[in-house]
RNA sequence: GGGAGCUUAGCUCAGCUGGUUCAGAGCAUCUGCCUUACAAGCAGAGGGUCACUGGUUCGAACCCAGUAGCUCCCACCA
């Protein structure tokens, strides 16, 4: 049979993916293992895959794969968040190019539409994932908005409120006038927008009626003319908003002011009268020290407002126009009116001037619309009281934040959090239980029956009260109020507290995320898993890098540099790809990621796949003898090693290094190095190589062990190489996803040690045939004076072969006519013809000989040093005493050298 | 404005309790090789003032202080 000469990944994935599928590789039961258990973070069911997610989940798939190769029953829940704002967003386009707008239509049409759509083209995501090798118990995937986990959404509601931890109330929210809803706090991204300040004058009512401006005569008195100073400036980003205005306020401290003291100002354009009002607020330098209080726009305004009884006028309608109350510029966007009201302003002479101004202005994470503060009746979830033990978990390490930097940012959330706002004006998500009274009391239950009866005991309940006459509030909860459950919700830990799901796989153990939402989701799912088991949703949790462009920048669609996740998995191939971004995914850093890393995963499946090929190439002849002992041994010492180090960067999440790990076991020593050993000979006369039984069944037990500690990160050509007949007979269920890893065995390190050196010794002979230009077929000579302890016979057949050598023998004395070289103190030659160069030979020398003279001169000095003696650990002053030693000797010999070559 | 973190080779990063011949890895680069598994490869080599300045210490990439640059988080100065 033919092997193909690199590795084809299309050839393999598909057909394994559906092998472990149909043979329920991914499936989790509970049964007698030890679960090891992750909950995806639902991605957006109308969300694609990008490089974000291919980091993520490559990470969990890792973690997952390696639990259930080390015997435990490993469970990844997948599914799907039905992401209220982004989704409904993308539904209202969908109808508005059908001609169809959202208001045209009742809730449960739009919820039909919305459905649908999201059938059609939601959890293309989960199958992307499939791509990618997730390894996820695709039985159990859920989508936040399904019916169970919508009624724990419910059900959690109506708990909180019956405990007080939810509550209506008027408050200055975040309100998106594109999605026409608000936002938390946390959904509002702050930049630095360069702005205009308008310094605007607004006259003073006079109390003198002949002065001038009353309010029996409103006319304008003419700025530019006048030379009048019965007029106070104010500064403003927003003088679409003075229509809005409720008072002017100075600070009582303000000398220049003193005379504006109970005064009463008029607003420019409407001439609508309002008060001076004095609050220590107000910053004196900033601006003209007068301030335009409007409350019903900006939240320290409100505050404001509040303290000196203000009324509220809001003159912005839902979507950011201009409402009647505003009097002027009806029905115009905010920012068009802006622009207008300035020019009307300096028409009329009360615009004094306009400056460049910086300041940050909030923008909608979710449609990158400027935030309007605007005051509303919201829901809201207390948070203190859930915050207090959430925070603990983390304090204690019984939840472990990775890396640990996070906790310092964690801990100042939760110590300065903030009610949430949990109401959204939206329709596609859980509909807040909430029932109003036609006397605008409500009452907070499951079913409009509920509600009714609640109802009607309530104290001033209306006579004749029907239950039709309830009516429930139209909006639903934040997306994050479902998905702060999800670790529960996931095992129906609401609709059945004690069934066998959740006791056996509750709490978790690893979540992997991103740090972004760390509050939005991480912190959330802490508290209601306190509060609804008492127990912490996970144990660990692995906060990835953010996936940048080389140059540093956030991947982004409206930048385009993100390349798209199929199209690098069709070019690499999926284990390719899964390389990459671990090689390039630092624990907790952000990530620069580029094409070249996947590039370099996809060479290191063809290197594995030659060495497979190569294996497969062998013949074994039973009458060949083993000659290879040592070689075996030592790979396996080497073997053992490298998996105690990888274990050990495991339980330090530190994928990206057992990654590296596992890549120079498998290229460096098994390849390179052990493979090169072992390999027979290239031998011209002979048909075909053949090899030994011993070597051939070792060689072919370390590949099947290298193959399981790949698996995790290169799933499919594991795999497919697994099931080939150069590893026996396999039956059905046989499969490396499943085998079990090996366990770690002696590592001999004094052999380890041996070989290092021998692989100088190899090197040393590959360098001299460079620098003479020795072509690699020439055999060579090589005679050692051994000096140090290391037994050379023992290496004699790998120094021979791999240095390509003709003859191996021990000298006690120098060999003139040959290139020499050291490795630690022992000495080698390579008898040549011709004659070496003695000068050449000599500088080399001498530059060693000063190199180490300066080396021991810094060791002398330490051990001469007093302070050195008496403070440093023992063990420290016994290396210093062997490197002494050894330079001691090794100069010694070079000075023997060089007084030979007589220069 | 407040807080956190980062700065080590051309790039991406390790460097764990201050002490190995400690300045490392991978990639990239350069040189030589189409050697019978692999040119997506093999064999070698070069490459660094550990951001800067001081301090502590017998000893500093590592600890401390300051400076510069970068990143992130939080925050209501119109």
């Amino acid at each position: 049979m033919s092997i193909s000469k690199t590795y084809l990944p299309k050839e393999t994935e598909d057909k394994w993916y559906s092998y472990w599928m149909e043979h329920g590789f991914f499936r989790s039961v509970p049964d007698e293992r030890e679960p090891y258990t992750i909950v995806i973070p639902p991605p957006n069911v109308t969300g694609v895959l990008h490089m974000g997610h291919m980091l993520n989940n490559t990470i969990q798939d890792v973690l997952i794969r390696r639990a259930r190769m080390k015997g435990k029953n490993a469970c990844w829940v997948p599914g799907t968040d039905h992401a209220s704002i982004a989704t409904e967003a993308k539904v209202v386009n969908m109808l508005k190019e059908k001609g169809i707008s959202k208001t045209d239509l009742t809730r449960d049409e739009f919820l039909k539409y919305a459905m649908e759509w999201k059938d059609k083209y939601g959890g293309i995501i989960l199958e992307q994932l499939k791509k990618l090798g997730a390894s996820c118990d695709w039985d159990r995937t859920r989508f936040t908005m399904e019916e169970s986990l919508s009624e724990a959404v419910i059900d959690t509601f109506i708990h909180l409120y019956k405990k007080g931890l939810i509550y209506r109330g008027v408050r200055m929210i975040n309100w998106d006038p594109q999605g026409k809803t608000a936002v938390s706090d946390e959904e509002v991204n702050r930049k630095e927008v360069n702005q205009k300040l308008y310094y605007i004058r607004y006259a003073i009512k006079s109390e003198n009626p002949k002065d001038g401006k009353t309010e029996s005569n409103p006319d304008l008195p003419d700025f530019r003319t006048s030379g009048l100073s019965d007029y106070i400036i104010i500064a403003t980003t927003r003088p679409e908003t003075i229509m809005a205005d409720a008072a002017i306020c100075i600070n009582p401290n303000d000398e220049r002011y003193t005379h504006l003291h109970e005064k009463k100002v008029f607003i420019p354009l409407i001439n609508r009268e309002i008060p001076v009002i004095l609050d220590d607020y107000v910053t004196m330098d900033f601006g003209t020290g007068c301030l335009k209080v409007t409350p019903a726009h900006d939240l320290n305004d409100y505050e404001l407002g509040i303290r000196h009884n203000l009324p509220v006028i809001d003159i912005l309608n839902d979507d950011g126009t201009l409402n009647e109350k505003a009097q002027i510029l009806v029905g115009e966007d905010r920012f068009a009116a802006r622009k207008k009201i300035a020019a009307l302003l300096e028409t009329d002479g009360y615009l004094e001037k306009i400056e460049d101004y910086k300041s940050q202005v909030g923008f909608s994470e979710r449609t990158d619309a400027v935030i309007e503060p605007k005051l509303s009746m919201q829901w809201f979830c207390k948070m203190a009281e859930m915050a207090k033990p959430a925070l603990d978990y983390v304090l204690k390490g019984e939840i472990k934040l990775i890396p640990d930097k996070f906790i310092n940012t964690y801990r100042h959330w939760m110590e300065n959090v903030r009610d949430w706002n949990i109401s959204r004006q939206l329709w596609w998500g859980q509909q807040i239980p909430a029932w109003y009274l036609p006397d605008g009391q409500h009452v907070v239950a499951k079913t409009r029956e509920e509600a009714y009866e609640l109802a009607k005991n309530l104290k001033s309940q209306i006579s004749n009260l029907k239950s039709e006459d309830l009516t429930q509030d139209p909006d639903v909860v934040d997306t994050w109020f479902s998905s702060w459950l999800w670790p529960i919700s996931v095992f129906d830990g609401f609709k059945d507290p004690n069934n066998a799901d959740i006791n056996y796989y509750y709490p978790t153990n690893d979540l992997v995320t991103a740090p972004e939402i760390l509050f939005f989701w991480v912190a959330r799912m802490i508290m209601a898993g306190h509060e609804f088991r008492g127990e912490a949703p996970f144990k660990n949790v692995y906060l990835t890098g953010i996936v940048r462009d080389k140059l540093g920048r956030k991947m982004s669609k409206s930048l385009g540099n993100s390349p798209d996740p199929l199209g690098l998995i069709d070019k690499f191939g999926a284990d390719g790809v899964r390389v990459g971004m671990l090689l390039c995914s630092p624990a907790g850093n952000d990530l620069m990621f580029d094409e070249s890393y996947c590039e370099q995963g996809r060479n290191f499946a063809n290197k594995i796949w030659n060495a497979f090929k190569l294996v497969k190439g062998w013949e074994i002849d039973g009458s060949l003898k083993n000659e290879n002992q040592i070689a075996i041994d030592w790979f396996e010492s080497r073997f053992n090693q490298a998996m105690t180090e990888i274990e050990s960067n495991f339980e330090q999440f530190r994928l990206s290094e057992a990654l590296m790990a596992t890549y120079k076991l498998v290229w460096d020593d098994f390849c390179a190095w052990y493979l090169e050993m072992v390999k027979p000979a290239y031998q011209q006369d002979v048909e075909k190589q053949k090899i030994d039984a011993g070597t051939y069944s070792a060689t072919i037990s370390f590949f099947e062990n290298i193959l399981k500690i790949l698996h995790p990160f290169m799933p499919f050509l594991t795999e497919e190489l697994w099931h080939d007949e150069l590893f026996g007979e396999r039956a059905a269920l046989d499969c490396c996803i499943v085998a079990q890893l090996p366990k770690g065995g002696q590592i001999n390190t004094r052999l380890l040690e041996d070989i290092e050196m021998v692989k100088q010794v190899i090197a040393q002979i590959r360098n001299i045939r460079n620098a003479k230009q020795i072509p690699p077929k020439e055999k060579l000579p090589l005679s050692v004076k051994a000096n140090s302890g290391v037994a050379y016979k023992n290496y004699e057949l790998i120094i021979t072969k791999l240095g390509n050598l003709n003859a191996f023998g021990f000298t006690s004395d120098k060999l003139d006519r040959a290139a020499g070289f050291m490795v630690s103190t022992d000495e080698f030659y390579v008898p040549m013809e011709e004659n070496i160069d003695p000068v050449a030979e000599c500088a080399k020398l001498q530059k060693e000989k000063e190199y180490l003279e300066g080396f021991l001169k810094s060791v002398n000095s330490k051990l001469g040093n007093e302070r050195f003696m008496a403070n440093a650990k023992p063990e420290i002053i016994d290396i210093e005493l062997k490197k002494k030693a050894d330079a001691e000797a090794k100069l010694k010999i070079l000075e023997e050298n060089i007084s030979a070559l007589a220069c």
